[in-house]
DNA sequence: GCCAACGTTGGC
DNA sequence: GCCAACGTTGGC
């Protein structure tokens, strides 16, 4: 079989943002929004090796009053240099990186839905089905991970429940 | 290369 | 605001 017939898996990821930055509804009006500001070296390499055009992700909104996966959205452009790293004005500005070198990768992603309620992080962590993800282990800190497809769909469930 | 000190994330 | 659990930095 040549390279080019093999046919890629769609990965599922769930990718944390704290709503007062940037939340689903910013999402939703946007349509399509980078997804920037990654400056942790596990989170890059995961953008550069396997987060591709196609992926679906869940939306969770961290730090904030309500906590837990707010929606869905797709990876529509994978990753490239984060612009951000090399503006003086943004909060991710990073000195260190360099032009010829660049450090940090964004990527797009475009909107898809928003649960009519937040599926909440106590609601995953009573959910059986669920204890395998990352998200509810300890000293989780990754902004984006993967997750199993069955796993996916069982959170997509609850949301319609 | 080790590791202490410091910084950050993120739930509670 | 607290603090556990990391990640990063920098002196040695």
């Amino acid at each position: 079989m040549t390279k080019e017939t093999v046919r890629q898996k769609t990965n599922y990821w769930i990718m944390k943002s704290e709503p007062d930055e940037f939340s689903i509804d910013d999402l939703q009006k946007k349509g399509i929004s980078i997804w920037d500001g990654i400056r942790n070296y596990q989170v890059r390499n995961m953008i550069r090796n396997e987060i591709k055009v196609g992926d679906i992700a869940l939306f969770y909104h961290s730090s904030a009053k309500d906590i837990g996966v707010a929606g869905v959205m797709r990876v529509v452009k994978a990753g490239y240099i984060d612009p951000t790293q090399f503006d003086k004005n943004s909060n991710y500005y990073d000195p260190k990186s360099k032009k010829e070198s660049p450090r940090w990768l964004s990527f797009d992603v475009e909107f898809d839905t928003k649960f009519n309620k937040l599926i909440s992080l106590s609601k995953i962590k009573q959910n059986p089905k669920l204890q395998n993800m990352v998200l509810v282990k300890r000293g989780n800190r990754l902004s984006i991970s993967k997750i199993e497809k069955e796993e996916f769909y069982e959170i997509s469930k609850m949301a319609q429940i």
